[in-house]
DNA sequence: CTTGGTCATTAGGTAGAAACGAATGCAAAT
DNA sequence: ATTTGCATTCGTTTCTACCTAATGACCAAG
């Protein structure tokens, strides 16, 4: 029965057998160090037969006896010496590899590029931010201010390394991300509290619809939350969007002029603005039963490794949401 | 059930594992050139699973991401490329390692020490000499003339590449050696041809231990035979060496001017030289039921490899003997 | 809006390399 | 004349390098 050679992808057989491994090379500049197969072995905490094969298996491969022991020392040959002086450079280049590798990644810069929507880096994230700044100054800090779904996209790029954003409950899975849920807002309706949604016994979409509405960015996910509900109702149709805007207290203000009313989320301890000139005193109602919460997440690619600086930065962010 | 470490000779568990492999290097060196899995697997010929393993141990090794695929293109981190930077001097030098090695090989010098008495040096090796030195023009020759058993001591401590000695029956073995067979001569008894052992019937060791003797150099093998063959015969102390020459012709002309007879060996075509002013006529008898025959060999130290320009000429030798 | 292709990734399995211990043999030292 | 230290051979075990096959994500064209 002939052995039958395993064929690879191309037909071809297996070859990595023949051909000068990085092992034996080293064992022989080795022995040309301590002269002899037991010191060489013990040296590289080898046995020693596995150091003689080594070597022998170089012979083969080159053709030529590098080494010959006569008596109880062992001298290497032209050839051995040729080839040791040839690859010895190699050979300690190959073991300081990752020394010199340490080194100089300590001495190259490390970035970290944060993306969030702005609410939340001028609110939950405005201490960690300023706590890693404190602890690794040396980090290049990128802070990208984006509405949370177009955050998400920067994400999915490569953009950006980590994300704080909100994600709406039907927007697609993120497969290739890991997500760490750090709060849950409600929703909350914001009306000048003359308006009749303030004084309504209860709320319905139905109602909420009819007034016109003042949201955040098409590209954030509390807009594309809200739109998702209306468009389960079928009422996404009669939605009347008048103005958008970015910012929470831009929001306020518009509705202080009666642009609207404003569905929106608030952290429990934020206060509704005292009224300035010219604007209606606001007041805010909890819709979460109509459109549920608002879900902020820690976003990070998949992968094995996590660099430490960027570690200390999502479990900094992580401990500002737990409080 | 714990898996029971393998112990080594020192008591550690083996540790080839956890090690930076060349290979990896490699595959990661190649990875940042076509910035691809499947495109490097290709032009390594491996799988694509192969280079995949390969670079993500890499990772684990170093304990950072080195690639990451974002979408269909691959992009190598600032540390891949900073890894990669180091190492591709040391791919490459490795790759090119046996080329270099050929080629430095190539222009320095080749040796050939070749040692035998000088009665081979100047009759059956004469011609094979001069036809290596004109097939092998760049081999520094080294033609060392010894008597036999001198010349197997040097060979012994590696004095010499390969020798042509005639060796005695009851020399010790040579284990560290590989002896090929190229002729045996018989021994001749030479005396003047008025000699009472010219004339007798039948020669008994007896009868020729009386005369006195002209043998080759002690450390011949001629000489050392024919020791051997008196001692076995229990008349070695009463051998009387007047003369000893480590040349045939020299041998001759001391029988010839009356110092004694001679036991020595002779090719088959060789001719007694006539004799010059002064001297007497002299006369071979066959004494090989007596002494037996010298017996030459090639001798050349065992080992994996023989260099090319060493078969030669251990060729060149077999083949002129062999006519 | 599926669908097919291409890529990375995971899982499972096999051949071969790399290591070991033990046994042998040579050579020098005691 | 033993012992000891080394190189060498042998047979076996363990670990690696590689494969194929299957899975999942993404992209581009039907």
């Amino acid at each position: 029965m002939t052995k039958k050679p395993v064929a690879t992808a191309k037909g071809l057989p297996r070859r990595y057998f023949k051909e000068v491994r990085f092992r034996q090379i080293r064992a022989l500049v080795e022995l040309s160090r301590h002269r002899s197969f037991a010191a060489t072995a013990a040296a590289m905490g080898l046995a020693v037969p596995s150091v003689w094969q080594q070597v022998r298996a170089l012979e083969d491969e080159f053709g030529v006896p590098l080494v010959i022991a006569s008596g109880s020392q062992l001298e290497l040959t032209e050839d051995g010496a040729l080839l040791v002086e040839i690859a010895s450079p190699l050979v300690e280049g190959f073991e300081s590899l990752k020394a010199v590798f340490a080194d100089r990644q300590r001495h190259s810069p490390r970035t970290l590029r944060i993306v969030a929507p702005s609410s939340m880096l001028h609110g939950a994230l405005r201490k960690p931010v300023a706590a890693f700044r404190r602890k690794y100054p040396e980090v290049r800090l990128t802070i990208i201010d984006l509405p949370s779904y177009a955050a998400r996209e920067l994400l999915e790029g490569g953009g950006a390394d980590i994300g704080v954003i909100g994600i709406a409950c039907d927007d697609p899975p993120m497969p290739q991300h890991h997500l760490w849920l750090l709060a849950r807002y409600p929703f909350h309706l914001i009306s000048p509290v003359d308006h009749s949604l303030a004084q309504a016994k209860r709320l319905s979409l139905i109602e909420i619809v009819k007034s016109p509405l003042v949201l955040a960015s098409d590209t954030s996910s509390s807009h594309r939350q809200i739109r998702q509900v209306f468009e389960k109702a079928g009422l996404a149709h009669r939605m009347n969007v008048t103005t958008t805007a970015t910012n929470r207290a831009l929001l306020l203000d518009y509705v202080a002029i009666r642009l609207g009313v404003t569905i929106c989320t608030s952290a429990a301890d934020t206060r509704l603005p005292r009224p300035g000139p010219g604007e209606c005193e606001l007041t805010q109602r909890d819709v979460s039963t109509l459109f549920g919460h608002e879900e902020v997440f820690i976003v990070q690619r998949k992968g094995r490794h996590e660099l430490p600086h960027v570690r200390a930065f999502r479990e900094a962010v992580a401990a500002a949401f737990k409080k």
